[in-house]
DNA sequence: AAGGCGGTTACGGTGTACGTAACACTCAGG
DNA sequence: CCTGAGTGTTACGTACACCGTAACCGCCTT
């Protein structure tokens, strides 16, 4: 029996694609009809098909070299579901604040696809510093980020740590073993920090942000350059994250 | 012959309805199955196929009392569109800078479907202030949004104006002849000045941003309480929206 | 001139997704 | 306690929307 393709039941595929096509507009801009249908795998009349029903409502536009990137509709609806998700809209003034005190860059990140997805950030105006970007994927095992892993029920936790664990530096946990260890330590402690797992010189701090059941909705996350962060300021971190996910979670409702 | 359904040559009806049902869902948070179903006037079995398949890519997002909001991949995609949409990234630091200068609420406009549809935004810290909204549209006879017609070929001009002009206030023009004689005007001074067209109480004034060819893309505009808006502000406000006109131009390229 | 590559069109067959109908469930009212 | 009017949901057979193939039209490059 083939296993490609489960279909997915009462999945409309016409409209799947639709959607790969507008994130595959969305994470590589002025990219061409040719690129999206190979990389998708379909056919270009398809795609051509796709983006023209999508240039039609402004999602995205077509340049006059031929170009696709995303369009009006597309702010419009991203605009709308800043003030729609809670946990964004919450959260964003309690990123701003700490990053302000830190000085230094925070973010949001949720689980999504197995993998960490940042949803919200704050950059400080300072020439150094750490780069944000909302949309931004990480695998689960590296970084600070593995707190989303860490309180996560123990059987879908094994579940979503995928077989090899993808190394990003050389100081990437890439032992199953050893992960798992050190997910039980940071439980334990309730956060985590990471010295230069996911990239070089930088230090990242994350608090997970819980319901009112203990389950983990996201997490919030500091990160600095290395050189210029001392112990004392890894505390002083530490100490503003657990006051953020808890304002966090309150003004969710808990 | 029947008028109905002009089937829209090259469009994909599916990925079409699916759009509706996601403006649908930014338009009104909290939105229901039956009632999306009933303002699009489709099936339910077919809305409810879409949002299953909306859903599972995280546009939009079930609660538990079955109600319908945006979703975190909606804001992943928004963000991408903010910075992709040359206008809108070009616009966003100009609209501050003319905001704090004015410190009034500054909105940049442009065409959408016969209307002018708000793609960018400031509000100045202050405690009474014009609300704007990024995704309101309005109609464009009315207001100093009025520039965006202005500036159009006559012929595109006179097509683009309905039957009959809404009213929103006592002051809306409603008279095609006057519309096209105002217009007549607002294109030899290179302004739009508007009390009380649209909201009561409320001035407006507009400054289109023009192309290298001179055609219109846009329109950028303050909106003020009366009864703090001398004639000398609006004289000021004209001249920070040339200024910012100018500008945006040049960013585009121009 | 030939070939390659991008985008586009045409068209006929098929399988997706459509609507109907019936189903569960909750709530309000009689 | 039943009934009716709301929800949302499932099942299913049919039709037509949409798909892929193939051919086409530029535009480059060789």
């Amino acid at each position: 029996m083939p296993l490609e393709k489960a279909p997915e039941r009462d999945v409309l595929q016409s409209v799947n694609v639709c959607l790969d096509v507008l994130l595959s507009v969305a994470q590589t801009p002025d990219v061409r009809l040719t690129e999206i249908a190979r990389s998708l795998g379909e056919t270009k009349p398809r795609i051509l098909r796709m983006l023209r029903t999508l240039e039609r409502r402004g999602l995205v536009r077509k340049s006059d070299e031929g170009t696709y990137r995303l369009g009006t509709t597309a702010i419009v609806i991203g605009t709308a579901a800043s003030t729609q998700v809670d946990l964004v809209r919450i959260a964003n003034p309690i990123l701003e604040e700490v990053g302000q005190k830190a000085n230094e860059t925070t973010q949001l990140r949720i689980i999504d696809n197995g993998e960490s997805l940042c949803i919200a950030k704050f950059e400080p105006m300072r020439d150094l510093r750490v780069q944000a970007m909302i949309g931004r994927r990480r695998p689960l095992s590296a970084g600070s980020y593995k707190v989303l892993l860490a309180f996560l029920h123990p059987q879908v936790q094994t579940q979503m740590i995928p077989e090899v664990l993808p190394r990003l530096t050389k100081r990437t946990i890439t032992d199953r073993a050893k992960l798992i260890a050190e997910l039980d330590k940071i439980r334990n402690q309730g956060f985590c920090v990471s010295y230069g797992e996911v990239s070089e010189q930088l230090v990242s701090v994350s608090v997970p942000v819980l319901a009112f059941d203990g389950s983990v909705i996201a997490a919030v996350n500091v990160g600095a350059p290395a050189f210029r962060t001392q112990r004392s300021d890894v505390d002083r971190f530490i100490l503003l994250l657990k006051d953020a996910a808890r304002k966090i979670s309150a003004g969710l409702g808990w």
